[in-house]
DNA sequence: TTGCTCCTCACGTCACGTGAGGTGGC
DNA sequence: TTGCTCCTCACGTCACGTGAGGTGGC
């Protein structure tokens, strides 16, 4: 007899491999994994360290996420190929929980980025600032009938944006083909927009005019002409389209009229 | 009246938001989000397209993988600073899933390199080849007393395992100090190692003498002798501590007589 | 009258963790 | 005798998905 022969109780048996006990317990019960003997009077679990090495085959495949059933029935037919598709099926499932996890961390950075910007900014002033370079997706085309909102091209736009795995989750805001439809209807975009870093338009790097508007999306009252105006009177001519995003809105106040909506629009000065 | 007051059946709501009606029901029995009306008659539900940008709010964050708890508790109280610190939470939760990931996704990498080097290889031969250099964690000195196999120093060296933070899903291998050492008792390495690429210990590159072995754990053979008897037909001095690899275990056999060790030490030849 | 949509239970999922209530070993 | 360990149920977890069985609208 040497040493090998000692058996472990469960609670030895968890400490020294670092298993839970109750986990030994439930893979027993689902006949995962077994300890070596049972006392037939009390039915005491005996292990023997011998089973580390099975127990840890266990522990490694669950510890990479492997359903326990999966495991079991390589445990009944193993062999190099069964192991070796496993783990390369449990690799592409890594790999799509990799990217799912990018795409979450994006999201929350882009909804961070904009609500931090958005409680700083100062929102009184029309100024000019300098912008980096902003990815998104833009949308087609809105269409307007008599009487509508913004959203009924939103809601027509829905699909498109499933067929085109747009997601959502990205902060949405709107977009004007140039200041005058800006200026003629700022509650009607020309598009929306989804700011999703791997979108594939760029807003540019460049000298804007930023102004801000407090209120319910779309209510972006005399800002259109506030900005012409101060473009007017410092001489700039500003070219191509406006963005309008979000800083604030229902994800971070339950009250719509604080939700603050920032607008840009790029700049030429006019040589005077 | 405009559009935005017709009511959309669950059915439609659940198209336009791509949020699936079983999930629309469950949100509102737990009260998360629910239906603009409800029918008295019937108990149908009514939504509103308005809802839409509530409903993606609760979708975006329950996208991020946070709680319907989290979720609902941020409704009644919403602020920035509520958002923001969630947000951050949430973004450390996924960082630490991030680690778990990556961690996971280099011990397939680690098994899979072994396996698919044991199936390719020529057991038969001790040979001479060129090895890159392999990162491993090594375990501190083992001891044995009399009549102990592999398994009471591996036993003992547990808890320091946990402690270190070693993680026991990268394979296990032997260390002898030598190839006296490995001579004398090639089934007692001196210490464990654990192939895990994060490991401070480095198997140097080099030109190194290699061989094989079937059989259980520790079960070598006269793979010594053959080793120092090719050594001393060729003029090589075997120099530094002898490396033991299991390419074949209980991961890919459940015959013990199939694992396949890969046994090396590095070699500098003599002058003649 | 016939589908079709909608409703409300109730149960299953997956791998345990946590008592409750009771027994055995030193 | 007294803790301590162990046992076996049974229930909770989390966010739904899936029927079963029944009703309402066109």
């Amino acid at each position: 007899m040497n040493k090998i022969s000692d058996y472990l109780s469960i609670q030895e048996f968890s400490k020294l491999s670092g298993v839970e006990a109750s986990t030994l317990r439930y893979w027993d019960v689902i006949g995962l994994f077994s300890p070596l003997i049972r006392n037939p009077d009390n039915n005491y679990r005996y292990y023997s360290t011998v089973q580390l090495l099975a127990l840890n085959f266990v522990a490694t495949l669950s510890e990479l996420e492997i359903p326990l059933k999966t495991i079991a029935s390589l445990r009944e037919d193993r062999d190099k190929e069964n192991l070796l598709d496993l783990l390369e099926k449990q690799e592409k499932l890594m790999d799509m929980e990799m990217r799912n996890l990018r795409m979450r961390y994006s999201i929350i950075h882009a909804r961070r980025e904009l609500i931090n910007f958005g409680s700083k900014v100062d929102e009184t002033e029309i100024s000019i600032n300098k912008k980096d370079e902003l990815a998104m997706f833009l949308w087609p085309q809105n269409e307007y009938s008599e009487g509508d909102t913004f959203l009924e091209p939103l809601a027509a736009h829905l699909d498109w944006t499933r067929e085109n795995h747009i997601n959502l989750s990205f902060p949405v805001g709107g977009y004007h083909n140039d200041m005058d439809s800006f200026q003629k209807s700022p509650g009607q975009p020309n598009r929306f927009i989804s700011i999703d870093p791997v979108g594939s338009h760029v807003q540019k790097a460049g000298d804007y005019l930023v102004g801000y508007a407090r209120g319910y999306y779309a209510q972006l009252g005399d800002l259109p002409d506030r900005m012409n105006a101060y473009a007017a009177a410092n001489s700039l001519s500003l070219v191509g389209p406006v963005y309008t995003i979000y800083l604030l809105e229902e994800f971070c106040t339950a009250e719509p009229q604080e939700y603050l909506a920032q607008c840009s629009v790029e700049i030429k000065r006019i040589r005077s």
